[in-house]
RNA sequence: AGGGCUAUCGCCAAAUGGUAAGGCAACGGACUCUGACUCCGUCAUUUCAAGGUUCGAAUCCUUGUAGCCCUGCCA
């Protein structure tokens, strides 16, 4: 069933029927300050989604107007992660810093209007005159300076003759408005530094609230979506486009940021553990930032089905983390081959089985999905099977190998546990067993009789070593990510690397980003930071639903 | 304290005055060469609360309550 239609089409249906446009274009406005994370693929893909949907144009435009905070790594970072989402914004890349000009030339239309000065208050006492949310603001001394003086002070702004700090432009709005944002807001600040893309052409550069709506009018958005801090600011969006007297400009719809349980989401926070250390970098796989998902192996589609059953909402949003895991499952369960492994490896010895011989199996890549294919694994007289896979002394309900049980050896035979080497610790070190020729894959003849479980294995002689990393959640919503003394809150030792791994000699040519369903343990991905053939590094996607747990030792 | 916004199942989320969709999670059961998948079943007499209007209210009105955002020369 198709499903409804969230509030921002029902404004977008609105508007088109009423005439207001005729079109529609959308943008995503990132401030290149930082990777992008979950929370930013639900802006990019609802923009790209909602232009896509009303045939219309999505553009990528870097927010870069303070330049004290941006760096061109994160403009390419962004840039790579808004493409691999799927967002194709064809040749539609601009920058705000392109638009300088045209601010600067509003500014000056601001000011002969009358409706901008420039004041000479200091940063304090700006907010001093400002007042509070329960008292209005008192005008500032330099409120009425003439036309001709403000035009002569913001040329001297930006020729450089004041310092950081010292002179800022302000719109004059209403200082008594019970919306802060209004009471005659600073538009233009001076900053004496080199711009990633501009240089040393600018010394004031325009703050948000003036430069967005020109950035949004110039590029022809008709609805400029945002999230919802940014309703307070809508006013003021709304006074600058009229103020500059734009044609059929653009409106801003806020709608609510997406937030996951478990997870560090927020820009801030993923930046400080960054810069901490405390994570290997942006992309480290415990972190829900674009980069970290794609090296986890999350896919494109599965983050996009993810935005989709999530939503469009103004209601404050906590998306439960099973759900992302719900969406890369469904993706990769029919998509990826389904292999074998040992992620705990102990010996199998199958004590019927020819010394010399070993016999190769032709095994399906993934009986749901024949595209697949399938691949050669070499079967002998001994294996690998998962510690989990076998226990001395079974509880209820519990069957796979223990002595006296017969299994399927999936792909394989039946086998029939016989006996157990353990070593002095009482660790087990060898399962014996015998395997009936007659259970053999593959053939359409029944089976003999049934069998409870099926195990996986991999064969000991030709089996490849390799290192898996099983990645936990790393935050405890509740308390947050730091505690207030600046201490962290939140276990950094979350990871858990298992080496000895045992996995199918087929599978060691697997590249970066390739990713399996390993039975029974969950799907995992081949990490890109460390993918040679011979030593290849698992990150664990997420596990299966759930399996057998053993009852709890008392 | 002034302003803005929000409130529907454990988590998302529809329903636009006509009698509470759907998904995730959970829980039963069937099936199974992955304890997965798939399938089938269960899961809001009630929508933050209390009043009111109406033949009829999650939707309208009143009064409360709770949560989020706003006092950057950040975005």
């Amino acid at each position: 069933m198709e499903r409804s239609k969230h509030f921002i089409e029902q404004e977008i249906d609105k508007d088109l029927a009423e005439g207001v446009y005729d079109h529609v274009c959308t943008r995503f406005p990132p401030e290149p300050n930082g990777y992008l994370h979950i929370g930013h693929a639900k802006s990019i893909l609802l923009n790209y989604g909602l232009a896509q949907e009303y045939g219309g144009k999505f553009n990528l435009r870097f927010d870069d107007t303070n330049p004290t905070k941006e760096k061109t790594e994160f403009v390419e970072s962004i840039k790579a992660d808004v493409e691999w989402l799927g967002a194709d914004y064809e040749d539609r890349l601009f920058f705000a810093s392109n638009y300088f000009d045209k601010m600067y030339e509003g500014a000056i239309k601001l000011i002969k209007k009358g409706k901008a000065y420039v004041s000479s208050l200091s940063a304090e006492q700006i907010r001093e005159y400002r007042g509070t949310f329960a008292e209005p603001g008192k005008n500032d001394p330099d409120r009425e300076r003439s036309v001709e003086e403000n035009l002569q002070l913001f040329d001297d702004m930006k020729n450089g003759k004041f310092e950081d700090g010292t002179m800022v432009l302000r719109a004059k709005i209403d200082m008594a408005s019970p919306n802060i944002n209004m009471r005659d807001p600073v538009i233009y600040r001076v900053a004496h530094m080199t711009h990633h893309n501009t240089g040393d052409k600018w010394c004031i550069y325009p703050m948000y609230d003036f430069a967005h709506p020109i950035e949004d009018a110039e590029e022809g958005i008709t609805h400029s979506i945002c999230t919802l801090e940014f309703e307070d600011h809508r006013p003021l969006y709304n006074w600058v486009v009229e103020e500059l007297e734009y044609k059929n400009p653009p409106r801003q719809i806020e709608f609510a940021k997406m937030y996951l349980t478990n997870v560090v989401t927020g820009k801030r926070y993923i930046k400080k553990l960054v810069e901490d250390g405390i994570v290997d970098g942006w992309d480290d796989p415990r972190l829900v930032s674009i980069a970290a998902l794609r090296r986890r192996g999350f896919t494109p589609e599965s983050i996009r089905n993810f935005v989709e059953l999530c939503g469009v909402s103004k209601s404050q949003a906590s998306a439960d983390y099973a759900m992302l895991e719900y969406c890369i499952r469904e993706d990769l369960k029919i998509k990826k081959p389904r292999i074998m492994a040992a992620l705990d490896p102990i010996k199998l010895v199958i004590d019927n089985y020819p010394e010399d011989q070993t016999e190769i199996l032709e095994v399906a890549n993934n009986l749901e999905n024949e595209e697949l294919g399938s691949r050669p694994v070499p079967f002998g007289r001994e294996l690998y099977i998962d510690r989990e896979d076998f226990m001395e002394e079974p509880p209820k309900k519990y069957y796979r190998l223990f002595p006296g049980n017969e299994v399927r050896l999936m792909n394989a035979y039946f086998v029939k546990c016989e006996s157990f080497e353990k070593d002095a610790s009482g660790k087990v070190t060898v399962v014996h067993c015998t395997y009936d020729p007659e259970t053999k894959q593959g053939t359409d003849k029944p089976m003999p009789r049934k069998v409870k479980g099926t195990i996986h294995w991999v064969p000991a002689k030709q089996a490849v070593k390799a290192t898996v990393r099983l990645y936990e959640n790393i935050i405890d919503e509740e308390k947050g990510v730091y505690n207030e003394d600046g201490s962290l809150n939140l276990n950094p030792n979350s990871l858990t690397v298992l080496t000895d791994c045992m996995i199918e000699p087929a599978i060691a040519t697997a590249k970066a980003y390739d990713s399996f369903q390993f039975v029974r343990q969950g799907f995992f991905c081949v990490d890109a930071k460390d993918s040679k053939p011979e030593a290849l590094v698992f990150n664990r996607i997420v596990s299966l639903k759930s399996s057998f747990k053993l009852p709890a030792q008392s």
